[in-house]
RNA sequence: GGCGCCAUCGUCUAGUGGUAGGACAGGUGGUUCUCAUCCACCAAACAGGGGUUCAAUUCCCCUUGGCGCUACCA
């Protein structure tokens, strides 16, 4: 008997195998709303768009709602974001629609419906009465005995339901054979299904279980290419079985290596900090969390490290990714990002450091931006740093007069420097203020009497910070008013 | 426990049957009025054991270790 069913399946599955079709590749994003963008969601999401993109193909978002108890709306909306943010636009979705649609898993409830019976009906599936306690009272006996667990069978041969039971869920006659599905990434891999026994895939006719829902979904959708995380390298033999059950199509596999933490565990839920956008919140760049994210387990031929997206679309390779977990590094992360801001477009960061400081200081600045982020984006690794190591532009921090001080010069000679040094820049008229005359007149003076003696203090009063942006930038940035209204400031603190 | 996947500097990685290269982080110098940037240099790895071979980090096997799956989650 079992082996004539083995034969069945192997003549079936051959006999629906299709050719292989040269056409346009179609890969799928498929989340479930089931919590805050995570990282490794993210990079899923990155690595299917860039391969889709290099291809001229198809990125598809599916959402996979079928968990009616932990999806909500609100994690939905976040994966629209996330998506958005990171610049990863989606050609079929469920908010914009397509032919291939619906695109949320809740809504297709009918279409699996069909499957599942039709599953039933060739007896590839049947009902299965046994309890919850039943299913882990056999499951702990297996153990106890030292076998793998899986589900007897206890249900499969019976034509007509027990006396007062009802059915729990429905489960997919797994045949014994061997699967075996070349991964683009980890070469063939193959896997013994005797060992799995009898899949469970709905709960009943309305609620499919995932490994079933996708299989469906992936056929109908036309995907060509299904990348995803290791996690669910063991899962695909399954999906396999049912594909073949159902004479679907095949698709080729890419199995991602996982994002793991510093110890090496894997990185999801773990920490709260996994959340996408806590890295927005810190100050990252969506160019720098792309380009890191793409680093992390796949590398180009030569050397190149700092990529944008478009830049990415072309060099991108699926079958250059590595296959061993890589740790999430945040200090990595932190170069990327400050490389990133050294080639952001002065104009976004401007608009953003406009809308921070009003917001910060409740008023608007008639600063140059531009000129303001010049002077930040070698000195700031985030956003969020650019913003305080700019900080004095638009509040002097409070100082002890002592840090006007150059070396062992008596703070009558500082204070003969500081109004020098204001009296040369009262004296450029407004309209031909700028970097290159306050330049001029400054160096004037020191060269006379000495870089230092002349740098220091007047770095001082303008910024109130020992360490800062050269003066004669800030000076410039400040314009004559403020600047020489600070020096005047710092004046009345020398004693 | 079973099944599967994986293994090069601390981290991300390149690489080949015959000097193990780059990047981050670290260290030391240089540039400079300070900080940062920038530049130069230094230190740092083929998990272990067997095979195959003239030769193995590379190919094969074993061990060890890590991770994943083993749900009426996805």
């Amino acid at each position: 008997m079992e082996r004539l069913w083995n034969l069945l399946f192997l003549w079936y599955s051959q006999s629906m195998a299709k050719e292989p079709e040269n056409k346009e590749i179609r890969v799928r994003f498929a989340p479930s709303p089931t919590g805050l963008f995570h990282l490794g969601s993210g990079r899923t999401a990155l690595f299917n768009w860039v391969h889709a993109r290099k291809h001229g193909g198809k990125f598809i978002l599916r959402i996979e709602d079928t968990d009616k108890e932990r999806s909500k709306l609100e994690f939905e909306q976040g994966i629209y974001d996330a998506l958005r943010w990171m610049g990863l636009n989606w050609d079929e979705g469920p908010d914009i629609g397509g032919e291939f649609g619906p695109y949320r898993q809740s809504e297709r409830t009918h279409i699996y419906r069909e499957y599942l019976e039709k599953l039933i009906k060739t007896n590839w599936a049947y009902y299965c009465y046994c309890s919850k306690e039943e299913l882990d009272e056999e499951r702990e006996a297996m153990i106890a005995q030292g076998l793998p667990p899986k589900y007897s069978g206890h249900c499969s041969h019976l034509t007509e339901a027990p006396v007062g039971k009802t059915p729990q869920l429905i489960r997919f006659r797994t045949p014994d054979t061997r699967v075996e599905f070349k991964d683009v990434i980890r070469g063939t891999v193959s896997f013994d299904s005797s060992l799995f026994g009898d899949l469970p895939i709905a709960k009943d006719l309305d609620t499919p279980l995932y490994n079933f829902a996708v299989v469906v979904d992936d056929e109908l959708m036309h995907i060509t290419h299904v990348i995803r995380g290791e996690d669910h390298l063991s899962n695909t033999p399954k999906q396999i079985l049912f594909q073949k059950a159902l004479g679907f199509r095949e698709v080729a596999y890419a199995h991602l290596p996982l994002i793991l933490a510093a110890d090496r565990s894997k990185l999801s839920k773990r920490y709260a900090e996994t959340s996408l956008f806590e890295y927005k919140k810190q100050g990252y760049l969506p160019e720098a969390m792309v380009n890191f994210l793409i680093l992390l387990g796949w590398h180009p031929k030569d050397d190149k490290e700092i990529f944008t997206l478009p830049e990415l679309t072309e060099v991108f390779e699926l079958s250059r990714v590595q296959k061993a977990g890589a740790i999430f590094n945040e200090e990595k992360l932190l170069w990327i990002n400050g490389e990133h801001i050294k080639i952001a477009d002065p104009k976004m960061i401007s608009e953003f450091l406009i809308e921070k400081t009003t917001e910060l200081y409740g008023k608007k600045f008639d600063f140059d931006f531009a000129k303001i982020f010049e002077l930040g984006k070698g000195r700031a690794k985030t956003l969020n740093e650019l913003v305080d190591v700019s900080g004095f532009f638009f509040d002097l921090p409070e100082y002890p007069w002592g840090l006007l001080t150059w070396k062992d010069e008596t703070s009558e000679s500082i204070k003969e420097k500081l109004l020098l040094s204001k009296e040369a820049l009262l004296a450029i008229p407004d309209e031909l203020w700028s970097y290159e005359k306050i330049s001029e007149v400054i160096n004037l003076l020191a060269e006379r009497h000495g870089k230092g003696l002349i740098f220091s203090p007047l770095r001082v009063a303008l910024t109130g910070l020992k360490a800062s942006p050269e003066p004669i930038a800030v000076a410039e940035i400040l314009k004559k008013t403020e600047a020489v209204k600070r020096i005047d400031h710092a004046l009345k603190k020398i004693p």
